[in-house]
DNA sequence: CAATCCTATTAACAAATGTTAAATATTCCC
DNA sequence: GGGAATATTTAACATTTGTTAATAGGATTG
């Protein structure tokens, strides 16, 4: 019995606590994808309002909680693969945001039906939903902390340090760095300012040898200026150990 | 049976689907409270990082809940009577941040093991127990929104705006403002900015009829003003109605 | 009542960020 | 490969916000 015997949902909670799912419940998760699905380039995934009937399991690339006005896109969440994007969506009914996809990624969906048999038959996973939820708010707030404290080089510099250390708990980081595929007005979108700062900031960042972040791709040069710089404090991730980079 | 059986849960979700709740099921919920604590000033309900054993119930009062950094305080979160303020320590065990007391409070301890109970034999309050934490993660994306977007009048006028909306739900705003004990240096602290900053918005609200923040009350002189500066679409709250102002 | 402390206010200046517009580079598609 | 679309980069200038410091106002306490 091996993680591929999970190939949609094998990567939720990992880091976290997945060891605290037994077998059978890991089976019983992957068992509430009922399809899944793949969007190259941009796509909206969930409009804001639908009265939904299933929740998403981020399986592969990175998606965007966004939210319109006049005009403008801004981006209160990124999710990367493992994460359940939406199970908001289960007990709200309706999302007050829109999900977007960013590059190339798949998608899983599970039915409300199946989630509901999980909460009535299933007490640990059900915590376990619940927890994962409770690890967005987690990050929500120190989002909330980052745009409170931090001018902008400090911004970009916490998210990058905080999507290596996500992607690392799911192996899909490197000592060098990972990939990103978003645009400097979509990292502008994520750290509240406009795409001409963000030039700036990118710019900077790379001609000082913190990190260097272009034809999507994020090159770590210095790890702790980019902690420093971001004041990157991962103890909000609740991750299990240090990081992996493997 | 009336609301006053219910002393200190009275509140929870009510404007929200506190109507989702059986008789029996607010009978559960009250009994989850222990015992009840008054504070009088700045008082620290809950520590970073302390092994939690029991969650908090907000009866009366304001509280805050802040990240502390270099020196400087950051409110990532406010909180009105009737709030499962942490909840989250349920499951997360620890919190990544600490809950202060604004002004004079009245909360009530829910010991875990009471809430373990809950979850194993009250599917229906339980699932509630969770909205009300997807409730705070909707707000905290709000907040994140707000930081991203909005300048620093907006931000407050926002801020204004949902506690009067929040405050509503749970019958202690009215036409007029609402009471809010909190110094224009914590107002900063909620938007983002310095104290100095923060009292030239705040003079600037006064003085174009919008919004009257001092000696600890907030009159609101123009609503709809109000609502436009903070660009104010209250969907995110998910309340039963408009307005009610009691 | 005086002394003290906290809060609010104002000023002058510095730094960060927004705005608009244009030029250049890169990617994508046929 | 060529052309179109998209993304990045730069410049000049306006605006917002931060910083530091000093003063005034209000509340609290002995």
């Amino acid at each position: 019995m091996t993680d591929d015997d999970y190939p949609n949902t094998r990567r939720f909670l990992q880091g976290r606590s997945r060891e605290a799912l037994t077998a059978r419940e890991k089976d019983v998760l992957e068992g509430l994808v009922e399809r899944t699905e793949r969007f190259t380039g941009p796509h909206v995934i969930l409009e804001r309002g639908t009265l939904l009937q299933q929740s998403t399991m981020l399986i592969e690339g990175f998606v965007a909680r966004v939210i319109h006005a006049d005009g403008k896109r801004h981006i209160v969440a990124l999710h990367v693969p493992g994460d359940f994007v939406d199970l908001h969506a289960f007990t709200l009914k309706r999302l007050d945001h829109d999900v977007v996809s960013i590059g190339t990624v798949q998608i899983g969906y599970a039915p409300h039906a199946r989630i509901e048999e999980v909460l009535r038959t299933e007490p640990n996973l059900a915590r376990m939903l619940w927890y994962s939820t409770l690890l967005d708010a987690a990050m929500h707030r120190e989002w909330i902390m980052k745009l409170e404290r931090l001018s902008a080089d400090g911004r970009v510099a916490h998210l990058v340090a905080e999507l290596w250390r996500r992607l690392d708990f799911v192996d899909l980081a490197s000592a060098g760095g990972f990939p990103l595929p978003l645009t400097q007005q979509e990292l502008a979108d994520a750290c509240g300012t406009t795409s001409v700062h963000m030039n700036r900031v990118v710019r900077k960042l790379r001609e000082t040898g913190v990190v260097d972040i272009s034809r999507g791709q994020v090159t770590v040069l210095d790890p702790q200026a980019l902690w420093d710089l971001g004041s990157f404090d991962p103890a909000y991730l609740y991750g299990n150990g240090p990081l992996k980079l493997t």
